[in-house]
RNA sequence: GCCAGGAUGGUGGAGCGGUCAAUCACACCACACUGUAAAUGUGGUGCCUUACGGCUACGUAGGUUCGAAUCCUACUCCUGGCA
């Protein structure tokens, strides 16, 4: 269990991602209905709009998106790879996705820019090692990740709001164990593995998990990152030791018209299907959430056109 | 009944003598989605073939032409106007 200013969280815990301080198509009641325990938001897309500071003029993200539980930010880092960013040991700089201006964020300036946003879990900044990447390239962004963790370490204040480190190294046993006993040295409230061996593959992301367990605390949950393409993902993971978990996929899917169920190939069935137009089952016939109980597989094609 | 316009692939709709199996959109099929630049993206989609290639197609039947979805004639059916 985990203990925040806006109530407990029980784990193993699904935190549904609400990038942008929405979680795309869903209402609080909806998620509250489905159980949601904590959601995610993201620091670099508030940071560009509304701003951060902006956030914190408006009372803070619980108020702004009207969710009054727990809410994890990311850094950012993640993001900010994807826009092909010059990397150095100050920070990243990049370009806006929004309208091609240019930033610069830092472990410090993505540290304050979350703690103005006002999450109850705060994610240190990191650089991800990507797939593919050699050892030599992922032990200098295992460095770097742990210089990064120190500098943010400084900027927090609050001890109400815990901040994660997070563990890197890339596909490598000897990076992954230096990198979790420098994190776990820090002593902070939680801990989180990330970068691409991490969500892809489940097998994968449980070796890695694996490769670095005994390091790990017993008392501060492990945060696994990105974990949750499929829901086997999420019994695996948890039986590798992961206490928290977050993934786009079902939000991100469904808005495609890919619905879990379990019996069928890859786990889920698409909606758009010609098939499906006038089936009356519901998505998966041993659920009872509201959609499965209230509504045919033709409806939701039907809505899908 | 007369006048005018029109009939193209699952649908809408381009094309107006050769480079047309036919732009494009939709639909359909497949694939992809990891700490969300994603209610998105990529590919395919007449028939046969792995491919090369072949075959059948632009309302129906003829005709002109080296060559027709494109021009001409008749017919059938739609739409609008006048009676």
């Amino acid at each position: 269990m985990i203990t925040t200013p806006h109530g407990e969280i029980h784990t193993p815990v699904f935190m549904p991602v609400g990038t942008n301080a929405s979680v795309k198509s869903l209402s609080r009641e909806d998620l509250e209905s489905v159980g949601a325990q904590i959601i995610l938001a993201n620091n670099y897309h508030l940071y560009l709009r509304p701003g951060s500071k902006n956030v914190k003029k408006l009372g803070g993200i619980h108020k702004f998106m009207n969710w009054p539980h727990p809410i994890l930010t990311d850094s950012g880092g993640f993001q900010v790879q994807s826009l092909k960013p010059k990397i150095t040991d100050d920070g990243a700089e990049f370009v806006s996705h929004l309208d091609g201006s240019k930033h610069f964020l830092s472990p410090e300036s993505a540290t304050q820019s979350q703690i103005d946003i006002g999450a109850d879990i705060i994610m240190a900044f990191d650089h991800s090692v990507p797939a593919g990447a050699t050892h030599a390239f992922a032990k200098a962004a295992v460095t770097r990740t742990h210089q990064w963790l120190l500098r943010c370490i400084k900027v927090w204040k609050n001890k109400k709001q815990q901040l994660f480190g997070i563990i890197q190294g890339g596909e490598f046993p000897d990076l992954l164990r230096e990198s979790a006993k420098f994190v776990v040295d820090q002593n902070l409230p939680g801990v989180a593995i990330g970068g691409a061996v991490i969500g892809s593959d489940p097998h994968q992301t449980a070796d890695t998990i694996a490769t670095i367990h005994d390091l790990l605390p017993n008392d501060k949950p492990l945060y696994v990152m990105g974990v949750g393409v499929r829901p086997s993902d999420i019994t695996s993971v948890v039986a590798a030791g992961a206490d928290m978990f977050d993934c786009v996929a079902p939000t991100r899917l469904a808005r495609a018209g890919l619905l879990y169920n379990h019996e069928s190939k890859n786990e889920r069935i698409d909606i758009n299907q010609a098939k499906f137009k006038l089936d009356q089952k519901p998505i998966t016939n041993d659920c009872d959430c509201y959609t499965c109980k209230n509504y045919t597989r033709a409806y939701l094609h039907h809505l899908c056109k």
